[in-house]
DNA sequence: GTCTGTTTAAGAACGT
DNA sequence: ACGTTCTTAAACAGAC
């Protein structure tokens, strides 16, 4: 059976850190320290389980033909208990695929009985999770994010204003296995599009600092032109298999089938959060933002371009269409803010779902934000879901159900992959712990449908009428 | 020589 | 069909 590593090889290409940037490794020790990225996989594990993010997955469902996704096994039942009983499985699913070098391919029917693990609710509608795929280990799949979208990360991660070219790199090779792999053209990818993708400034080093190159760093201006704007995206690019070791995918010839994720999970740790608060500071976020008072008439919008001269054959986003769908953008990175930024609001999802639910789907009595004791539960039509996190993952819940009825709203669900990914960037040393983003275990929406149709056509006539 | 940064070109994927 | 976005490849020049 094929095994692969990924810690050891790099792209020739590879760069080390610069000692006056502090490494993405560094920041993340740094946000380990101070985060709850130190809760045990238990507590990820706790926190996955009360999420409501299945009520997101559900809405989807519920829009696309739920159909695609229903299906039970005893295996599926097993994790679910054991993870609602706090027995976490061994490692992770997408990891233990990598292992053994399966490929894959998310949204692409797999043989055994895989759990439907997704904490990335927005790609779920289009067959992308990457959730399914561990990044940081598996080194066969190209991460479904854009090379601006990985800077972007990486900028992010890195927690200061300006980030050196090699430190991108290194941020980058130690979070996505595949570019440890992968030849080094990737980094001209990324050079390519630092130079021209306009969200990206150029800032030239100092006299007195030593070192090659600049440091680079997300347009402000470009941000401030965010806010007023909506992002514009793209479609997910498709499931790249790294070339070097597609031979060796070939291997693998057990067919695999997995449902279409369905579940996911939101976590929002402080620190996370005050990641995102940072990131949203340095952008020059406003935390008023609202999407929905923001006219959709991305012409005007995008008409206007950031002074900077740079000859650009073309340039990347400078476009109006009204693209909403899949991608990975750097603009997108940086509307997400604004776009939770007016979850942060006083809107009151509560009572938006419940009134929508017509209180049989009943998610939090207290409000989005009230507390919630630590043994409250919640009883989702008969599932028992405990409820450490209810009360974010509620308000994201909603969140959803509300964009995705605001034909105004150009909410997409990458906009939960990116946000999610900034509130919580993964960190290289949790190996064994990863962070909320990535692998969390999640609830099997599956159990959710095993109450029969009759139920879930109730269900989904009840969300029907939110949409 | 290597790294960094710019520029051009081509093509794929997708939306209109 | 066309335009846009994005990726990939390549060439080139300057800095270290």
């Amino acid at each position: 059976m094929l095994s692969l590593s990924c810690t050891d090889s790099r792209p020739k290409g590879s760069v080390g850190l610069e000692e006056e940037v502090v490494s993405p490794a560094t920041k993340a020790e740094d946000l380990i320290e101070s985060s709850d990225f130190n809760n045990s996989n238990s507590d990820n594990l706790d926190d996955s389980l009360t999420s409501l993010q299945w009520l997101q997955e559900f809405s989807i469902l519920s829009a696309s033909g739920r159909q695609q996704v229903i299906s039970t096994n005893q295996h599926q039942s097993n994790l679910f208990e054991k993870q609602l009983s706090g027995e976490a499985p061994a490692s992770p699913l997408a990891g233990d695929l990598a292992s053994i070098g399966m490929p894959l391919t998310p949204g692409k029917p797999t043989a055994t009985a895989v759990p439907a693990l997704c904490t990335l609710p927005s790609l779920v509608a289009h067959g992308h999770c990457p959730d399914e795929v561990d990044y940081k280990t598996n080194p066969h799949v190209k991460p479904p994010y854009s090379y601006a979208t990985l800077i972007c990360m990486a900028m992010q991660a890195s927690k200061k204003s300006k980030i050196t070219l090699s430190c991108i790199y290194k941020w980058i090779t130690d979070n996505f296995c595949y570019f440890r792999h992968a030849e080094p053209t990737w980094q001209n990818s990324i050079r390519h599009n630092l130079s021209l993708n306009k969200c990206f400034i150029k800032v030239p080093r100092q006299k007195d600092e030593p070192g090659k190159g600049g440091f680079w760093k997300i347009d402000p201006e470009y941000a401030e032109r965010l806010l007023t704007g909506a992002y514009k995206k793209r479609r997910m690019p498709p499931v790249q298999i790294n070339p070097v070791l597609k031979n060796q995918l070939r291997m693998i010839s057990q067919p695999v089938m997995t449902t279409t994720n369905v579940t996911g999970v939101l976590h929002v740790s402080p620190e996370s959060q005050q990641l995102l608060e940072e990131f949203e500071e340095v952008i020059g976020v406003d935390q008023n933002w609202d999407p929905r008072l923001v006219e959709t008439n991305s012409s005007d919008r995008w008409s206007t371009v950031k002074g900077r001269k740079r000859k650009q054959p073309y340039s990347y986003r400078a476009g109006g269409a009204k693209a909403l769908c899949r991608s990975s953008s750097p603009l997108l990175a940086m509307e997400e803010p604004k776009i939770l930024g007016s979850f942060k609001g006083n809107f009151d999802w509560d009572a938006l779902l419940n009134s929508a639910l017509n209180g049989d789907l009943s998610l939090n009595e207290g409000g989005p934000m009230s507390p919630i004791t630590q043994d409250q539960d919640l009883m989702v039509h008969s599932i028992h879901v405990s409820s450490l996190e209810a009360s974010v993952s509620n308000a994201e819940s909603s969140m959803l159900i509300e964009t995705q009825k605001d034909s105004n709203v150009d909410f997409d669900e990458e906009t939960f992959l990116a946000t999610e990914f900034l509130r919580s960037p993964w960190t290289e040393e949790e190996e064994g712990n990863h962070p909320d983003f990535l692998c969390t275990s999640t609830i099997n929406i599956n159990q959710l449908f095993d109450l029969g149709d009759s139920l879930s056509d109730d269900i989904d006539s009840k969300i029907g009428s939110l949409l």
